[in-house]
DNA sequence: TATTGTTATACTCTATAACTATA
DNA sequence: TATAGTTATAGAGTATAACAATA
């Protein structure tokens, strides 16, 4: 087995470990993977149309009108009126929502400092560039006829 | 942001994108992530029966009865007679099935060696290194309580 | 006409519980 | 009595297609 298969092998391995964690973290707080993803756009832009959650996702309308039905009914989000366009729906947090989320979001940074804790400044810096040419690297196969 | 989390948040991205890319491929090639799982479960130890995978994979035998009759629905494998056992059934690959699998991993071993091309030696062996180590950091903080 | 979101329908993965056949 | 696998039922995520309301 070549260095390349080994590296990839180990980098799956460790893949798998890290969404095992983060889905049970999840579910600990009433999200599933699906649902954090529109929670993560709220979090970043604020309240959104579903059109844009649609997009954002790469998902289609009716999956977002499934995963919007299920953090209503969790009480992480509501769906309020468009000011301008009586069509479309703005998906907001909740009070209760936005704080659990702001939660999470303070565990996940713990769990970063913990995980990586033991790994010396310059280790992780060589780490992290690499990741970043990695990150390029598949991008750029993974769209080889955009231009 | 800490460099911590600035690390995990990268390794996250990076994660995303080969889950997308490995599950284009696997697509192609008429397979689901689950049914993979069983595959690779076959590939490794040969015939085995639902209650092996069952444990394997970590999910319920009536899941494993599922993903096993996708299988046999996309000619990938049979369920045989066990030996000694009426009550059990060996999943074993079909011919067309294995011939499918080896070229699948054809293409990954590909896969990873493009992916990894343009990183030298040394920069491939201190990244191997640093995932290794945040694997079993990562085993030890998912299993505080095993002992 | 085009867009936003929903209802209708279907497939995959997952779980629990009850059941059959066999050990 | 315990084990291997299935049927029954349910929930989540995903897709296409048809449709209503609005732009």
């Amino acid at each position: 087995m070549s260095a390349q298969e080994a590296a990839l092998g180990r980098l799956w391995d460790l893949t798998l470990l890290l969404a095992d964690d983060s889905e049970r973290g999840l579910a600990e707080h009433g999200l599933t993977r699906s649902r954090a993803q529109v929670v993560w756009q709220l979090r970043q832009h604020g309240p959104v149309t579903q059109q844009a959650l649609s997009t954002a996702l790469g998902v289609t309308a009716r999956n977002i009108t499934g995963l919007v039905d299920g953090l209503v009914a969790t009480g992480f989000v509501t769906r309020e009126p468009h000011p301008t366009d009586r069509r479309a729906t703005l998906v907001t947090f909740t009070p209760q929502g936005e704080a659990r989320v702001a939660a999470m979001e303070a565990s996940q940074k713990a769990f970063a400092e913990t995980l990586f804790a033991e790994i010396p400044d310059a280790e992780l810096a060589a780490f992290t560039s690499t990741l970043d040419h990695l990150r390029t690297r598949l991008r750029a196969l993974a769209a080889p006829n955009q231009g």
